[in-house]
DNA sequence: ATTCATACTTACAAAAAGGTTAGTACCATA
DNA sequence: TATGGTACTAACCTTTTTGTAAGTATGAAT
């Protein structure tokens, strides 16, 4: 039953590696309903810097979790998404979610 | 549809607080099965240093999470339990390797 | 020529997290 | 008197993460 062992790769140590930290979840999160653009990415998440969700966006998108789209404009247009994988981390958010409402109660 | 808003007190960051970081998880993780003593938790994480686990312990209790048993002997004896609420952290585990799972696939 | 909008970069600084090493306390037993 | 076993602490340091402030590029519109 105690299956997952803890070794240098383990399930949760991926995970980790992938969407730990303080922002990876909160942005995949926002991409939720559709593709958006840094600027409203960066509204809708108030506290986060320019160069801090860019350059986590970059790791997101070298991870596979978020794909990025330039339409080649000026001014620049770019749109982030989720990819499939991006998707996959969702399920992870809806148990934060209800982790957090019953620790709260 | 997309009811997280992202605030200094939403569910995401909630759970990102009190369970977020490199270690916490897996101590959780260690102790599904029952309360286990600091040697053996120490050997199950075979990476963590005795003044990190410690710590994150001592973090993990005071957000009962966790609970502390001192036996009162000497040497000491000291046993780690999952609370209810640390209990409630589990299926998150679970989800993570779900996520870890998918991705790697 | 100047300004504007947008995505992105660079250099630098501060803060948080994680780590190493060497201790302490206690009583039992040798 | 010395040693051993266990949980824990303290001083110090390194690495990682996060943040700030300024600047770049582009072409269209004024």
């Amino acid at each position: 039953m105690n299956s997952i062992e803890i070794t240098p790769r383990c399930p949760i140590r991926t995970t980790l590696e992938l969407v730990g930290g303080k922002w990876k979840l909160l942005i995949l999160f926002q991409l939720t309903n559709g593709p958006l653009r840094l600027s409203i990415l960066r509204k809708s998440i108030p506290d986060i810097s320019e160069k801090i969700l860019i350059q986590e966006l970059k790791t997101l998108v070298e991870s596979d979790l978020v794909d990025r789209k330039n339409f080649g404009e000026v001014p620049p247009r770019v749109e982030y998404a989720l990819t499939e994988k991006g998707r996959s981390a969702l399920p992870l958010i809806e148990e934060m979610r209800k982790f957090a409402a019953s620790y709260t109660a």
